[in-house]
DNA sequence: TTAGGGTTAG
């Protein structure tokens, strides 16, 4: 950035005049002297003729203009302009300079400097000086608005309010904040500094937008002389959007309590920050007073009214948002993206809010890139990604796949179906990257369970300077707690100390989940105990952990623990209690619970509870019992829940009604390679050689791809993953002869290998052979020869643990003495000495 | 007669 360096002159000696602060200050425009169709009916008279007053026909241009930039009526005003040039006269500075102001208001700064240059400095006074600055200023051009003034100063012209309020525009950004400071220096020493209300506004966004100094800007405020209804909605607005809404309306009340009266401005400030503190009662409260006061018709007003009621709708529906928004009499962009963007808010609602934007584009109201960023949004949340796909190639005909909001909302719709090439192109075109753009990447990869990628992009948010905040810290903890990376867990844990956010709820429900998910439940329950402020995530999420690891009654204490302390829980709650009693076997417990979830805490049970009970009746054996539960369900079961029964036919060998679970299954999911797979290996349990055979070659017509088995452990922070009979790994030597070593070490003391688990139609010693090679047998023989025998050996597999290595797995835990800790699809296996948490039930 | 200030949505 070029440089600038500021002499200021001494002021003069006379004193600022006191009449700018006691001037009106009307915000209606002047078109109260002249409606629109006066406006063309004057200017098409506006016709000049030799025996005219020249100087007349001057005056009524000018005043003509002055209408035009008054309401905003660019056209009109460049019409004036042309017909002036048309009747070759000489235009005085007074026209001129509204002509600069005319082109500065439009956006065409080339023909306002145009203007200003041919004006010469003899016809340059200080109006058009202040024109020109404050033409940079309206048209971003800050560091030319700074370079005019200091033009100015060099021509001999000493500055007045309406000056210092355009120059003191163009410092409004961070780049200039010094510069800003500097010129305040001079504003204080004129007087216009607390005399002036358009200067006190203009410092106070100086403060507020360069620097975020909201202590300097409460001092000018403070030291005005005089205040109106715009200086007080300056800071209210001001307030709102720094994320201070709670000052905003002590600003409110205050200007309420010194006797000004609130103008639509305000109000729409005012719900703003109702809106963001979800402060209902306020809101309904200014609601009455926009309707008293004849503001319920204003776009703006009605636009905050909706953004209000939904985003404080505490149950989601946003019915009131609805209400106020049909009751406006006029729609734009904006209000019609509040009340999708309230559907998108509420939860399952984004049929509608797509069904409101293709009404919008019905009534011919062009979507901007806040309306895609909603819709897409609510795409996100569909099986089907075709409509998102058709909005992101109407976003980037549009140029706006590009913008910030509609990018990031792109990454994370993409993200969400699994398509990380798609997100990751959405994420490299972006114009500019904020932490919202790095943080919906960092939570893709972290949800992909590619932490590694997650981790660059880390690096890239701490080296870039953007400084990362707890959804940055939460998306990593959960990306190392999805791979059981709990050395990289532990690190974040640590810059999250050093960040300051140690006492963020936030991340410490995401901590205590992902110490539990790498298999710490000690760490887990260390983090929770900690925590100063608990709430039902942080209680869910402790709840889980004791179930996934086994240890139900301590679940199920700190259950009734939580109901002791007022905490309500909510579905997932429920959830995590009923797997519990699932895991233990805890039939009679788990019945009371779901009998109770919705007669006492009013939980609806939804699809998730149903199969948590299936699975309950079924891993119990009481496969009877499970599938009349089934069928007295009050909606259709899904594919989750015949999964899961499928699961308990396996484990209770009962051919038939499994194949009747597959059957529902692929009736609803054809394709589903889990539901094949759970039958092929029931079949194959039972030595049904054929129809395995049959199932392997309907899922290969069908290009169905079963999941790889692997297991995988971390050590000295590196990932090591293993596959069935991997020999890839540099010491595969070393693992498989400790492998050997280890299989006649714990047959001396009774394993026998069972060789049901072998799923494939071969002789017995090839089936023994075979066990050997399971992954996760590979992955804790690797463990125990990479790491010190003092620390527990923490595998992860991503399909089932195996049967024969669930016994083998306990038999090495006796012979080494090492605490092994196994987590599969389902749950934690502690095995010491010998014994497995799950006491074999799972 | 001419130049200056405050609204809404991710």
């Amino acid at each position: 950035m070029p440089s600038l360096s500021l002499s200021l002159p001494s002021p003069p000696k006379l004193a600022p005049s006191s009449s700018s602060s006691s001037k009106p200050h009307n915000s209606e425009p002047l078109t109260r002297s002249f409606s629109v169709p006066q406006l063309h009916k004057a200017i098409s008279a506006l016709q000049f003729s030799p025996h005219q007053n020249s100087r007349l026909h001057l005056v009524n241009s000018s005043l003509l203009l002055k209408a035009c930039i008054r309401s905003r009526n660019f056209h009109l005003g460049k019409l004036i302009h042309h017909k002036l040039i048309d009747s070759g006269l000489h235009l005085d500075s007074v026209l001129l300079n509204s002509l600069i102001s005319l082109y500065s208001k439009c956006g065409d700064w080339e023909t306002a400097l145009s203007i200003f240059q041919s004006m010469g400095d003899g016809r340059r006074d200080l109006v058009s000086w202040s024109a020109m600055i404050s033409c940079f200023a309206n048209n971003n051009m800050e560091f030319d608005a700074l370079v005019t003034f200091l033009d100015m100063l060099e021509n001999g012209l000493y500055p007045n309010e309406y000056c210092f309020t355009a120059v003191i525009r163009s410092c409004s950004n961070a780049n200039y904040a010094s510069i800003g400071r500097g010129i305040f220096g001079f504003v204080l020493k004129t007087g216009y500094f607390d005399s002036d209300v358009c200067v006190g506004c203009a410092l106070i966004d100086m403060f507020v937008k360069g620097s975020s100094d909201m202590d300097s800007a409460r001092l000018v405020f403070e030291k005005m002389r005089e205040r109106n209804v715009v200086t007080w909605t300056l800071m209210i607005t001001r307030f709102a959007q720094l994320g201070c809404p709670g000052d905003a309306i002590d600003y409110f009340f205050n200007m309420l309590l010194s006797g000004y009266k609130p103008d639509r401005f305000t109000l729409t400030s005012v719900l703003s920050a109702c809106a963001e503190l979800k402060w209902l009662k306020l809101g309904q409260q200014l609601h009455s007073w926009v309707i008293r006061s004849g503001l319920a018709s204003d776009v703006c007003v009605g636009c905050s009214l909706v953004d209000m009621y939904a985003k404080c709708a505490a149950d989601g529906s946003i019915e009131n948002s609805r209400k106020v928004f049909d009751s406006m009499p006029d729609h734009n962009v904006m209000s019609w993206t509040a009340l999708i963007t309230g559907y998108v808010q509420g939860d399952g609602q984004d049929q509608e809010a797509i069904k409101l934007f293709c009404d919008m584009l019905q009534g011919h109201i062009a979507p901007n890139h806040f309306t895609f960023s909603s819709v897409l949004k609510a795409c996100a949340n569909l099986p089907d990604l075709c409509f998102g796909e058709q909005l992101h190639a109407q976003a980037f005909k549009l140029g706006l796949s590009s913008v910030n909001c509609v990018g990031n909302s792109l990454i994370n719709m993409y993200a969400r179906s699994g398509r990380m090439e798609c997100a990751r192109k959405s994420f490299d075109i972006l114009f500019e990257k904020n932490l919202v753009s790095y943080n919906t990447i960092v939570d893709a990869y972290a949800k992909t369970s590619d932490s590694e990628e997650a981790f660059e992009f880390f690096h890239e948010i701490e080296h870039t300077g953007i400084g990362a905040n707890s959804f940055t810290f939460a998306s990593l903890l959960s990306g190392a707690a999805s791979i059981g990376a709990i050395g990289k867990g532990e690190q974040i844990h640590a810059r999250v100390l050093k960040s300051g956010f140690g006492s963020d709820q936030c991340i410490n429900n995401a901590l205590v989940s992902m110490y539990s998910r790498c298999g710490n439940i000690e760490a887990a329950l260390q983090v929770f105990s900690d925590m100063g402020d608990r709430n039902v995530i942080s209680w869910t999420s402790i709840i889980t952990g004791f179930a996934k690891h086994g240890f139900v009654t301590k679940a199920l204490k700190m259950f009734y623990e939580m109901l002791e302390t007022g905490v309500k829980p909510n579905e997932v709650t429920y959830i995590a209690v009923l797997s519990a009693c699932s895991h233990a076997g805890l039939i009679d417990e788990g019945w009371r619970h779901f009998n109770s979830m919705y007669e006492i805490h009013g939980v609806v049970p939804r699809m998730e509870h149903y199969a948590c009970m299936v699975d309950l009746l079924g891993r119990s054996g009481s496969l009877s019992e499970a599938i009349e539960f089934i069928n007295s369900m009050p909606f259709k079961a899904d594919a989750l829940v015949w999964r899961t029964f499928l699961g308990s036919c396996q484990v209770h060998g009962n051919t038939e009604l499994g194949e009747h679970a597959a059957k529902m299954i692929l009736e609803q999911q054809p394709n589903d390679p889990a539901a094949y797979i759970l039958l092929s290996n029931l079949y194959a349990s039972e030595g049904h050689w054929e129809e395995v055979a049959a199932i392997r070659k309907n899922m290969k017509q069908r290009n169905l791809i079963k999941e790889a088995g692997c297991s995988w452990i971390e050590v000295e922070n590196q990932v090591h993953k293993f596959h069935v009979g991997d020999t890839s790994h540099p010491q595969a030597q070393k693992i498989y002869d400790e492998l050997n070593e280890l299989a006649v070490r714990i047959k001396k003391v009774g394993y026998v290998p069972n060789t049901d688990f072998v799923l494939h139609d071969v002789e017995d010693e090839q089936k023994e052979q075979y066990l050997f090679q399971h992954s996760e047998k590979i992955a804790v023989a690797f463990a125990l020869i990479s790491t010190p025998t003092s620390k527990p050996i923490r595998v992860f597999k991503n399909l089932r643990v195996c049967g024969d290595c669930h016994a083998a797995i306990k038999y090495i835990s006796l012979v080494t003495g090492r605490e092994i800790v196994v987590r599969d699809a389902n749950r934690f296996h502690h095995f010491k000495e010998g014994i497995c948490s799950c006491n074999d039930y799972w």
